[in-house]
DNA sequence: TGATTTTCATAAGTATACTTATTATTAGAC
DNA sequence: GTCTAATAATAAGTATACTTATGAAAATCA
């Protein structure tokens, strides 16, 4: 019988930690650039998409509205975004790289990939290719889940 | 050539987003009962282990003392934990489940239970046991490589 | 034993991350 | 065309999570 829930066995136990690995590897590796995951990824998105807007974005990288919002204020401050107001659509502000914000973007890039490389070395070449495998399929479905339940009127297609 | 980094298949990006859902499911399944995973970490830690000390709670459910010891704080106003100092230690700081903490934690480990089956749903059988494999063999390589390198005491020429 | 070091807990400060509420602006219904 | 509903951004509030600093107490050792 067993005393407690097993902690070492728990996904969600085991996923918390592996984010937490993930973060302190990044702000090892990129301790130079000062410079957070989620910074990153928002730099990594707008020079992806010059010109993307808030929203959007927020999406594209998976978070609420709110946090991007106060990430991208931080990467205003360090003078890596720039962002101007639509003027098509003047509740939007769209967002653009300043060339310094280019540079250092361009920069951090090889670190995370040294980043990726770290985490996964525990792992064996064929291990890691399932790990982003199954975690590529797990996110996905619950993607998938997530959209039918705030679409409402279902596609009839997409029913699993 | 690829125009940004791929963040589909960044096994960091993968893990974050994989924690987020997590997070997000733990909070549904538990809405009722007002608790955070973390929480819940601690209680069932607490429960496994009456008269744990903070550092020692901290070190097993993988958080630094100050953030382990600001959530014991809230479980404490809630009425879920009693915090005593060691007579024998008086720097120390013991940990107890009060009745209704006991009570609580009994109650959320059913749910706790669900969160991760449905974490797992998009997974078939063997695929989530090979998805947990993978995960424990990632975090334990990074965490035995952690205890190398503190315990470890290497010469202080590296400290840069 | 007295001084130094280590350890435990907390405080302060920064950065996520979420929810809900508010404001400004646009789009749609009539 | 005006009223209403929806949308974009921000503000406010809570809860992690980390680092560094500080104070108190214990352990070490000279």
């Amino acid at each position: 019988m067993e005393k407690s829930f097993d902690f070492a066995k728990a996904p969600g136990h085991l996923v918390r930690r592996a984010q937490q690995i993930a973060v302190s590897l990044f702000m090892s590796e990129l301790a130079a650039e000062d410079v957070t995951p989620v910074q990153f990824a928002i730099l990594n998105a707008v020079m992806d998409t010059p010109g993307i807007d808030q929203i959007t974005l927020a999406g594209r990288v998976a978070f609420d509205a709110a946090t991007s919002g106060s990430v991208i204020g931080r990467l205003e401050t360090k003078g890596w975004i720039k962002r101007e107001p639509d003027k098509q659509d003047r509740r939007r502000k769209l967002l653009w790289l300043t060339p310094s914000g280019h540079e250092a973007t361009l920069l951090m890039k090889t670190a995370v990939q040294r980043v990726q490389d770290t985490l996964l070395k525990p792992l064996n070449h064929d291990e890691a290719l399932q790990l982003v495998g199954l975690l590529s399929k797990l996110v996905a479905g619950h993607e998938s889940q997530l959209k039918q339940a705030e679409g409402g009127d279902v596609d009839p297609s997409d029913r699993s």
